[in-house]
This record gives C-alpha cells, sequence and structure tokens, in this order.
DNA sequence: GCCGTTTTCGGCCCGACTGTTTTCAGTCG
C-alpha cells in the first residue's frame, strides 16, 4: 500500500506552501488529502485502477493527477517543485511550538537561520528582537518552544495517559470551584496514542480555576493563563489544556473540545451552509442560540443522529449520522471474557486460579488461558510434557471455583518456516488456539504474509493474535499484506486478535474496520501478563469502536455456549 | 486545490491567548 507515502508527500507539499505564503486554502486542500488518504481502508492502487480516485472525499483533478503519476513514475513533480530552494531542516523549524510560517520565513529571509542550532544561537545573542514583530518575550518563547521539542514531541499511549488524566481530574475537583470535569480531546475519543490533554470544566470563577490548575501539583512549565483557558507542561512532558466554560455551554464546548479538529470543521461548513453557525460556546442562527446545553444538541438541530466520540474523525461518521446509519458499536458491558491470558505456566505471573478469580470478579463468563509455546524459551514456552499437567490443572480450577468457566488455551509460536509450534495432536486437545508470530520480523513482506497465511489455515488455529506485531512505543510492525490476511481468515473462518495491551493495539482501528467490511470475525484479548493488567480490555472495546465494530463481529461478547459451538465447528 | 439543496466562481471553521502592538498579526487547537 503507497497510502502513506503518498500522504506524507501531501502533508509535505502543504507545510512547504505554507512556508512560502501560498493561499492558506490550498494549504489545507493538501493537508485534508494527506489526512484522507492515511485513513483511508482500501489501497490506493485499487482505487487508481478502477478509476475512483474522484470519488475520494478532498481529492479533485488536481490531486488525482498528482496520485496517478506518483503510482506511475514513483515521482511527484508538483513535489519536486515546490521544494526547490526550501531547506528540509528550514520545514523542520515549523515544528518548534511558537514558531508559524511567518516567523520562519521572516529570520530566513532577514537572518538567513535555516535551523535550530543557528537559531538557538541567534535567540541567545539576542539577535532576533529587533526584527519587526519580535521582542525580548518571544525570543524566551522560541528559547522554551526549541526545548519543548527537543525532549517532548512524542505521543504516549492510550494506556499512559488515561491514569495520568484521571489523576489531574481528581486534584482539580479537591483544589478549585469546579462543578463539572471532563476529559475531552484525542483522550475522549480513545485514540490509541494522545499527543496532549484537554480537559473541560464549567465553574462561574474562570480566572480562579485556571490559577489553580497552572499552580497544581506535577506542573512543570506553564504555557498559558487566561480566564477560560490554560495549558501546562505535566511532568513526563505532556502538555495539558484546561478550558473553563459556563454550564450552559456544557454540551457545546464539550462537542468542540472532543473534536476531531477534522469532525468539527465538516460539521461547520454543514452548519454554515444551512445558515447556522457553531463555536465552543453553542449552535446559532444569527443572534438566536438554537441549543448547546446538551452535547447532542448540536447533532440533533443538523439534523444528524448522535455520533459516539470514537466515530469522529472526519472518517465518513457524518454521512452516516446523516443517513440514519451510524452502526451499534459494542460497550464494555458486553465483554464476556479474555481470550488471551499468560498464567505462570509461561511468562506471566498469576496462578490460574488467581485468574479466574480476577475474572469472575471482572463479571466474565470464561477466560482463555494462553500460554506461550515450546519453542519460544525467552518467554517460558510450556513443553508437551507441562501442557498435560496444565490441563489437569485447568480442570481442577473449573471443578473447584463456579461462576467462570477456565478455557485451556495456548499461543502456539508460528515458526519462521510457517509450521506450527505444537503438533495437531496436542492442539486438538485444547478448547482454543490462538497462533502468532514472534520471531523473525526482518523476513519480507511475502514471507511473513505466508507464516499467517499457514497459520490461518490450519483447521486447529482459532484466532491469529496480534497480526501485525507493531509495538507503540518501539517498533513498527512486520511487513504484511493485510488485505491477503483479511480475504484468507474470512474464506477459513479465523478470527483475528485485536491485541488490548496498551503498546500493541494491534489491530488497530483502521485495520478494523476493514476487517469487519472483509466480514473478518475479531476477538480481544489482552495479552496480559498480570492479573492487574486485565482491566486493558478497556482499551481493546475502544479500538473495536473507532473500527466501527459492533458486538456481533466479536467472539468475546458471545455468551459462552455460543462460543464454545463455534470453536466446535472448527478443529481442536 | 476543492467544491456546489444558495454557487462551475467565489467562497473555504471559529475563537482564545500572546506579544508587540496604538488596533492587530501570528499561532494554536
Amino acid at each position: 500500500m503507497k497510502n502513506r507515502e503518498i500522504s506524507e508527500i501531501f502533508e509535505k507539499i502543504g507545510d512547504i506552501l505554507e512556508f512560502k505564503g501560498d493561499s492558506s486554502f490550498r494549504v489545507n486542500a493538501y493537508r485534508k488529502a494527506a489526512r484522507v488518504l492515511q485513513d483511508l481502508t482500501e489501497d490506493i492502487e485499487v482505487i487508481h485502477q478502477e478509476e475512483r480516485l474522484r470519488s475520494i472525499p478532498g481529492v479533485g483533478e488536481g490531486i488525482a493527477k498528482k496520485i496517478a503519476e506518483y503510482l506511475a513514475t514513483g515521482r511527484m513533480t508538483k513535489y519536486e517543485e515546490v521544494r526547490k530552494g526550501v531547506p528540509d531542516e528550514l520545514i523542520r523549524l515549523l515544528g518548534i511550538p511558537g514558531m508559524g510560517p511567518k516567523t520562519v520565513a521572516l529570520i530566513y529571509r532577514k537572518l538567513g537561520i535555516k535551523d535550530i542550532e543557528n537559531l538557538e544561537k541567534a535567540v541567545k545573542e539576542g539577535r532576533l528582537r529587533d526584527l519587526p514583530g519580535l521582542g525580548a518575550k518571544k525570543e524566551e518563547n522560541i528559547l522554551r518552544g526549541i526545548k519543548l521539542m527537543r525532549e517532548a514531541g512524542k505521543r504516549i499511549s492510550l494506556g499512559v495517559a488515561l491514569p495520568l488524566v484521571e489523576r489531574i481530574v481528581d486534584d482539580l475537583k479537591r483544589r478549585a470551584k469546579v462543578s463539572q470535569v471532563y476529559p475531552a480531546g484525542s483522550l475522549r475519543r480513545m485514540k490509541e496514542t494522545v499527543g496532549d490533554i484537554d480537559i473541560l470544566a464549567t465553574g462561574t470563577d474562570g480566572g480562579r480555576i485556571i490559577e489553580a490548575f497552572t499552580s497544581g501539583p506535577g506542573v512543570r512549565d506553564v504555557l498559558a493563563s487566561g480566564e477560560t483557558k490554560g495549558s501546562i507542561i505535566a511532568e513526563g512532558g505532556i502538555q495539558v489544556d484546561l478550558r473553563v466554560v459556563p454550564q450552559s455551554s456544557y454540551g457545546s464546548a464539550l462537542q468542540y473540545f472532543t473534536g476531531s479538529k477534522a469532525h468539527n470543521i465538516h460539521l461547520r461548513e454543514i452548519a454554515k451552509s444551512r445558515g447556522m453557525k457553531i463555536s465552543e460556546y453553542g449552535i446559532f442562527r444569527g443572534e438566536q442560540r438554537l441549543g448547546g446545553k446538551r452535547e447532542e444538541d448540536i447533532y440533533s438541530t443538523l439534523g444528524l443522529s448522535f455520533i459516539p466520540p470514537e466515530l469522529r474523525e472526519d472518517r465518513g461518521e457524518i454521512k452516516a449520522a446523516q443517513e440514519g446509519k451510524i452502526p451499534q458499536l459494542v460497550e464494555d458491558g458486553q465483554i464476556k471474557g479474555d481470550l488471551h491470558v499468560h498464567s505462570k505456566w509461561s511468562d506471566g505471573t498469576a496462578s490460574i486460579e488467581e485468574i479466574a478469580l480476577k475474572a469472575r470478579e471482572m463479571g466474565y463468563e470464561y477466560i482463555a488461558i494462553c500460554d506461550h509455546s515450546q519453542s519460544l524459551k525467552f518467554a517460558g514456552g510450556v513443553s508437551i510434557e507441562d501442557m498435560a499437567k496444565k490441563l489437569e490443572e485447568i480442570e481442577r480450577v473449573n471443578e473447584k471455583i463456579e461462576g467462570i468457566r477456565v478455557l485451556s488455551g495456548t499461543e502456539v509460536d508460528i515458526k519462521t518456516d510457517g509450521t506450527l509450534d505444537y503438533p495437531d495432536e496436542l492442539l486438538e486437545r485444547l478448547d482454543l488456539v490462538v497462533a502468532a508470530i514472534h520471531t523473525g520480523f526482518k523476513q519480507p513482506e511475502e514471507l511473513i504474509t505466508k507464516r499467517i497465511v499457514s497459520g490461518l489455515e490450519n483447521p486447529n488455529v482459532d484466532i491469529v493474535a496480534h497480526p501485525t506485531g507493531r509495538l507503540i512505543s518501539s517498533r513498527e510492525g512486520y511487513s504484511v499484506d493485510l488485505g491477503k490476511v483479511f480475504s484468507v481468515a474470512a474464506e477459513m473462518g479465523v478470527a483475528l486478535e485485536i491485541n488490548a495491551y496498551y503498546d500493541r493495539l494491534d489491530l488497530n482501528d483502521i485495520a478494523c474496520r476493514r476487517a469487519k467490511e472483509q466480514g473478518v470475525k475479531l476477538s480481544i484479548g489482552t495479552d496480559a501478563h498480570h492479573i492487574d493488567q486485565l482491566w486493558m480490555m478497556r482499551l481493546g472495546v475502544a479500538v473495536a469502536k473507532r473500527g466501527w465494530l459492533g458486538p456481533e463481529q466479536l467472539l468475546n461478547t458471545w455468551p459462552l455456549e455460543r462460543l464454545l459451538a463455534w470453536l466446535k465447528t472448527r478443529g481442536g
């Protein structure tokens, strides 16, 4: 898939044109195309072959031609033209918070500065303050911006951000006079990573609330502090923004600050075309306020059905809401079990009994113990002899503990040659077989895909785990042809996993939606190695929702009997 | 550069904060 490559080129064209002072509308057009391409569930080459490029929103005659040129030749004339005479490092200066295209252009033109090192030097020598529109304060800000960019810049995983924001919200409730405090932004949309944290509060004295916020514990730096808005850098380098609005605007403010930006722009366009206006203070026709107390007001006034936060990415949800076709999404409470958990038998820390008790406490009907297979020595892979003992233990636990069914399973390794790490006779004895790749990540796409396909084709395999192998904090996934994997999975009736472990979240939202479109079943597993990681099911459910999945496509919303019946129709 | 239940041309989301400004431009989300 060349979707991402092309998306990145359009993004860069947008940056360069902005720097050059080109029309902001043209800049936005490129950026919109970049984003839409990034979000596409289909392969751009297929779309091109079928002459459907123009049907992509944001792709018109010009952009379509450029995509076609790139797919045919591997080059884009427009990109090569615009970047002439614009050093790459100059464009990188735009990444410094507080440095926009105007400032970058100014210092380049007047002082010849085109990289961070020289910019820092010039600031320290006080050479910027004499330029028109700049002063000593601005120099100070730029220096801070450089520092920020160097140390931060990284998005953090949702699983890390959630506990952090809960602490901040609790602190605000204790220390400030607020009526309501609620996280908004990408966190509320449950995006897999968040770049900053947005919090919304209601109260009468905005200034005091902001002051309490900016002077709270764990504040490393204050970026802005006004009557309704404050921005801080929290410990760990993540930016947290707080907005305070009156109670009467709570709904519209929550809608506005939840985003995404693209979703909101689209809504505002619709509002405008109907003579209305949306802001964080409500939805208006002229001076008349039509709504805003409740978030639903915004959508209903525009004639849309309510759109859950997880879908607000401008990936077709607005059109779906216009047509009343927003799907029923899976909910946390519908999850009846976890289908991927490790125990002491491999590299987990809990006993099967401890896991079973915790699962029952969480209200599950079943939980599958899926330890690593024999070859994975570094992960305590279970030998064939130990597997027999483990099965006996599971039986004992099932007899002893009421109200929860422990399923015997394995996370069997798909070896580099595509064969499985246990003989079929053993796999047949298990309730559930999860197969996955753990080695040979550097193999070429064709080989990796072939390995996964041979896993899918083994009649004993029920689920293929973490299909792309990516780690959010540290590793891109291996190269795999997901289209091929989806079609074989659909054909063989094998489920693919949404791995809910906070650093994996694999498959991701877009891939989930594509899998659903191709008729693939999915399954959420936490891959927990401790019982205090079982809560991450929530993260997996979030990915599923963002992938437009309902309970029907997810194995682990099924009651035990239905799941067992399905497993029975398969091998094993 | 895109797009059309106001338009094939003339629009293109809206508001807050900051710093350098005597009324606003730049930046951000």
